[in-house]
DNA sequence: GATGAGCGC
């Protein structure tokens, strides 16, 4: 025998929002017991024909509602009674355990009138029941679009103070919402929540216009939800790709054949690679490498001293309050001066000591012979 | 920082 309550005793005592006569919503139950009134037809077969027919084309009934997050404790009397009064409900199921008879938490509500449905679901989606809000969504027993995920976003650093509803209403701007949930623990919001939308294109419109945007003056974020699965597997996927050390900003590729190595040195050389110039050469041995790079230092450092051999000037005792243009003024009637610079600490004192470079051998002599030993009084 | 759960007589 069936478990399900027959809420007539308790829908007599509600206020007829119709007019009519109430409905007793026994049409799920088999129980009876000789005071009831006859089990109600409830739907008529036609009707629930039509309906079913009209959720299979994937347009809705507007009659039946599938309620959920609701308390164990809840039951269809309790629910006869808050959604009766919307308009006349024809039968109500909670969903139980079929050994334990547990509630599973959820319910199906089902009108009699078309668009009764519709109504509850704007007055009543969240409301509290035996102090929880309950959710509320079209009865859809084609379980294909929730499997697929198509449409779903999550939605995280939520202000504690936005709830299922406000996160509702700023959603429902960006599409018909099938299902929006904030994750609650016991001290209320966990920040986080969820929206299901009827479309991809309502998502997608949703993470453009509201991702990093400011809700209640936190910066949210929004993006297409990813089952926990799914997510945990992405994660050690960039673990195993990434490496476990600082790359040193070097490597090396072996080809089969010097051809192709040579060819990879001519195109790809000094080309720009994610910002940076490549460096590619046929690789040396260290010791072959380092011998090099002396090599060439030695070149740049003779190149330097024969460029300023016989006309740089090296000066010493400058007065300490002299700066570079100073230096210059006082060694230009020699002749034309290329580079000039005094010395100096860390701390920029003088060191008392510097350089005037001439762009000829005969300016610098010039300049040795007039300011050699002179003095600066 | 965080990625639910869910569809019947």
């Amino acid at each position: 025998m069936s478990a399900s309550v027959s809420p007539s005793v308790q829908a007599a005592e509600l206020p007829s929002t119709n007019g009519k006569t109430e409905q007793p919503a026994a049409g799920e139950t088999t129980a009876t017991n000789g005071t009831s009134p006859k089990p109600a037809a409830a739907t008529p077969a036609k009707q629930q024909q039509a309906n079913q027919a009209a959720a299979n084309d994937g347009s809705q009934p507007n009659t039946s509602l599938y309620v959920g997050e609701l308390d164990p404790s809840v039951t269809e009397a309790m629910l006869f009674e808050i959604f009766n009064m919307i308009g006349p409900v024809s039968s109500i199921r909670v969903c139980r355990d079929a050994v334990t008879r547990r509630s599973l938490g959820y319910a199906y509500v089902n009108f009699l009138n078309s668009n009764d449905g519709e109504r509850a679901m704007d007055q009543l989606n969240y409301s509290l029941i035996r102090g929880r809000p309950c959710r509320i969504m079209w009865s859809q027993r084609d379980p294909a679009l929730r499997r697929t995920g198509q449409g779903n976003i999550f939605i995280k650093n939520l202000d504690e103070g936005i709830d299922n509803k406000a996160l509702h209403d700023t959603f429902s701007a960006f599409g018909n919402i099938l299902s929006c949930k904030v994750a609650v623990g016991e001290g209320g919001s966990l920040g986080y929540g969820f929206v299901h939308y009827e479309t991809q294109e309502a998502a997608d419109n949703a993470i453009e216009h509201v991702n990093g945007m400011l809700l209640n003056d936190k910066k949210v974020y929004v993006g297409n939800h990813i089952p926990r699965k799914e997510r945990l597997q992405k994660i050690e996927e960039a673990k195993a790709r990434l490496p476990t050390c600082k790359s040193r900003g070097f490597g090396f590729v072996n080809y089969e054949h010097h051809d192709a190595a040579q060819n990879a040195v001519t195109e790809l050389h000094d080309m720009d690679f994610h910002g940076q110039k490549l460096f590619v050469a046929r690789a040396q041995k260290k010791t072959e490498r380092e011998e090099e790079l002396r090599r060439s230092y030695e070149a740049a450092k003779n190149e330097k001293l024969s460029k300023f051999e016989g006309v740089n000037l090296y000066l010493k005792n400058i007065p300490e309050e002299f700066d570079d243009e100073r230096l210059r003024e006082e060694f230009a009637p020699f002749g034309t001066i290329t580079s000039c610079k005094i010395m100096r600490a860390p701390s920029g004192i003088s060191r008392g000591f510097g350089f005037v470079c001439y762009s000829a051998p005969d300016e610098a002599n010039k300049a040795v012979a007039e300011m050699n030993g002179k003095n600066d009084g």
